[in-house]
DNA sequence: TCGCCTATGTGCGCTGGCAGACAGTAACGC
DNA sequence: GCGTTACTGTCTGCCAGCGCACATAGGCGA
């Protein structure tokens, strides 16, 4: 797989790959753009290369709480693949960079006439459907310290960069959590030596101890990945 | 719809149903079966009937956590449609009752000749997954009382019964709490008239009532479900 | 240089749910 | 009739995370 590319795309036999890319449009997105709204119809999908996306569940008058993370192996607006325009989550850019964008009407049209992209996207599909899962358990039974870890270590795989803009009351957000909540995880995480911040730049300075730090989900979500989309 | 199938079976065009119920095989779901363990190679598909099941993750060596309910309205085994034999959550039968089964190689073949079937399950795996990011979501905010709530109603729903065998120990189980706290929960839906409850065998006496006291997590389930299967 | 804004660190009291232990009671088999 | 088992109810102590309020400190613009 070529380094600078959308791993899902990578996929692709060359014929799908070379149709898909010619309907691609270059893209900038821009940290914090929601690019779309939960129960809104789906415009585009995107395909990031070194941006990333969280994908937002809102319910009631809660905050919103992540339930997923879209990067480079995979893709927002993956309800289309299932024939469905209105969009479960909502999307929002938490990693500047670029990505690939497609017009709904051109993705669908493509998808139609690709088998091979079908059967990526479905996989895709039941990859994140698998993550929810995860996220669920993950919010009833691990404390912050190790989903602040794990969340970390997330981020920097889709990052690319193991240094990152990153406010704890934006990280308090994403784990639905108190801000005071990310501060003592975060000191800790300091403390040990794996991480090092300051007014918003986050550093990550032992992957190995992080992943140490991190409950299982984080390898649990990989294992998943790899064995199905690897 | 009749009442007495189930509704993703119903929504097929009649060539098509007609073929898929050519393949389907009787079976009587028995209370606290195991049909599918997560991990496992998916054996058969089931459409329950009058049955219902439920959908567990496992994570660590935490305790099952419910994540999903299908009952005639949903079936078991729907990642198949997604391309994936491996089952990524447990299915555990918690309501006795009819469902009709299809093993693995079958349905594959079916599927790949409907592409009404293929459309249905798409949209059915989109429900789900909008099931599991709200449970996730409700896990992460609501309360013990509310969520009991909901789940009696899912379950009554589920069971076409207002009246269904069921322990503390057991809710428990399934919400993810210890009992103590069902217990506590349960006396005051008791005390306030909406159920009715003794040694395991327990009845819904006031459906609206209980409607108020879930969280609003069991309306937007409803209302997802009605958008895209109704 | 001063003031403001943003980001981070602390303290206090509260509460929902946890762990473990135990008591009461209905149902059932012998 | 009696013991066992299954189910429900109660108690005590504990802790993670909450809400709120406030204290520092770096950065930036006027």
């Amino acid at each position: 797989m070529a380094t600078n590319e959308n791993h899902l795309i990578e996929l692709l036999p060359r014929k799908d790959r070379l149709r898909l890319l010619d309907i691609c449009e270059p893209v900038q997105l821009v940290l914090g753009t929601v690019l779309c709204d939960s129960g809104q119809p789906t415009r585009h999908v995107y395909f990031p290369i070194d941006s990333f996306i969280s994908l937002l569940t809102l319910i009631d008058g809660e905050p919103a709480l992540e339930v997923g993370m879209v990067g480079r192996e995979g893709m927002a607006g993956s309800q289309l693949a299932l024939g469905v325009v209105v969009a479960p989550l909502r999307s929002l850019v938490q990693g500047s960079g670029a990505a690939w964008r497609i017009g709904t009407v051109a993705f669908r049209r493509e998808l139609a006439q690709s088998p091979a992209l079908q059967r990526i996207l479905n996989r895709y599909a039941y990859v994140l459907m698998t993550q929810l899962t995860t996220s669920a358990a993950c919010l009833r039974f691990h404390m912050i310290g190790p989903r602040l870890a794990r969340w970390l270590l997330m981020s920097q795989d889709r990052a690319h960069k193991d240094h990152f803009h990153m406010t704890q009351e934006f990280l308090a957000y994403m784990l639905g959590v108190r801000r005071v909540g990310i501060t003592a995880a975060a000191i800790d995480l300091q403390r040990r030596g794996l991480i090092e911040y300051s007014r918003g730049e986050l550093a990550v300075l032992d992957r190995k101890g992080l992943e140490a730090a991190a409950c299982s989900c984080y390898a649990a979500d990989r294992e998943t990945y790899a064995q199905l989309l690897g």
